[in-house]
DNA sequence: CATGCGTCCTGTGGGC
DNA sequence: TGCCCACAGGACGCAT
């Protein structure tokens, strides 16, 4: 589901919550939300149980919260990982609230200043988990994400790529690689060890509004086209964060369950057959990748010819 | 090594 | 009305 907007837009409603709460305990009611997990549903609430949060950082579409170590004056060595998967949530709540549906995981905190609080793990289609992990050193040395000022990152997120709003995210390192790719760019795109948090629905309408078809080889692009393109990335990233995310249903809800408003702004991405905002034909469909993509055909060209070297 | 496909799930909406 | 198929915002493992 949730693509970086919304994915942030939870990460950013976690942390004012979580940060410095301890965990009084942790309820697993279905253990399929443990497959990113090592250990069963019991290992994961004792191991929980007693720790202190400290952030609530997040690194494309991965979710994690630090856990303070047992001794203190040290770096955090472990997290709580999450990713949302196509379905996931994380929902905050009262103590002793209600049983969600499709709540798989729930957590029980106390936090110094708001007092107790839970955060529940909804998820419809199980193919979101969470994971206690231990955190390791980030390759570059820098932040581990957004959130997370620690030059260190959970050892099942270390092969993810940076985000392109992280500060650290390296452009020249991007185009570079898109020099060697033979894929589409669509599907480059959707690579997380290339670019992370870009999903379905951000890679449609970003290369619309950068004018590049969808099944273009990567190495086909121009500098000048990567970097239109990167630069259209990181607008409707941020666009769709300011308007809280996309929602088509009631899915897709930030940590008090309320909807954002970007479906409202969405050029391309399911507007079958709509005319295109900028020329009036239609927005077409089509299927690669197992995946849908829709673009407009007039804007949206193959390059006459390939580069035979760049 | 790089690339592409199948698979893990549940639910909804459209067509017949 | 009811049934069945297609499709849904993701990531990973494995085959080629």
């Amino acid at each position: 589901m949730p693509e970086l907007p919304e994915v942030e837009v939870v990460r950013a409603g976690l942390a004012p919550a979580v940060t410095g709460a301890l965990v009084l305990g942790a309820t697993v009611l279905d253990e399929r939300a443990l497959t990113r997990h090592t250990g069963d549903g019991a290992e994961f609430e004792a191991r929980l149980t007693g720790r202190v949060v400290l952030s609530a950082a997040r690194r494309g579409k991965f979710l994690w919260l630090p856990l303070q170590p047992a001794t203190d004056g040290t770096a955090a060595t472990d997290a709580v990982v999450g990713h949302l998967g196509m379905s996931g949530q994380m929902l905050l709540r009262a103590p002793g609230a209600p049983m969600e549906r499709h709540e798989r995981v729930r957590i029980d905190l106390a936090h110094p200043v708001h007092g107790e609080l839970s955060v529940v793990f909804a998820d419809q289609r199980t193919f979101g988990s969470l994971a206690i992990d231990d955190l390791i050193p980030t390759a570059d040395a820098a932040a581990g994400g957004q959130g997370w000022a620690e030059a260190s990152v959970p050892a099942q997120v270390a092969h993810i790529a940076r985000d392109p709003l992280d500060p650290a995210f390296s452009d020249g390192a991007f185009r570079r690689t898109l020099d060697r790719k033979d894929s589409a760019i669509k599907r480059v795109l959707l690579d997380q060890t290339v670019v992370s948090g870009v999903g379905n629905i951000y890679a449609d309408e970003s290369l619309w509004a950068a004018r590049i078809h969808p099944e273009t080889p990567a190495r086909a692009l121009s500098t000048r086209a990567v970097k239109r393109l990167l630069a259209e990335v990181r607008h409707v990233l941020e666009k769709a964060l300011a308007e809280g995310g996309t929602s088509f249903d009631a899915q897709y809800v930030n940590v008090n369950g309320q909807a954002g408003y970007f479906a409202h702004s969405l050029n391309a991405y399911g507007r079958t057959g709509e005319p295109c905002p900028r020329c009036g034909r239609p927005i077409v469909r089509v299927s690669f990748t197992n995946r849908s993509s829709h673009f407009c055909p007039h804007c949206q060209r193959m390059p006459r010819s390939l580069p035979v070297t760049r």
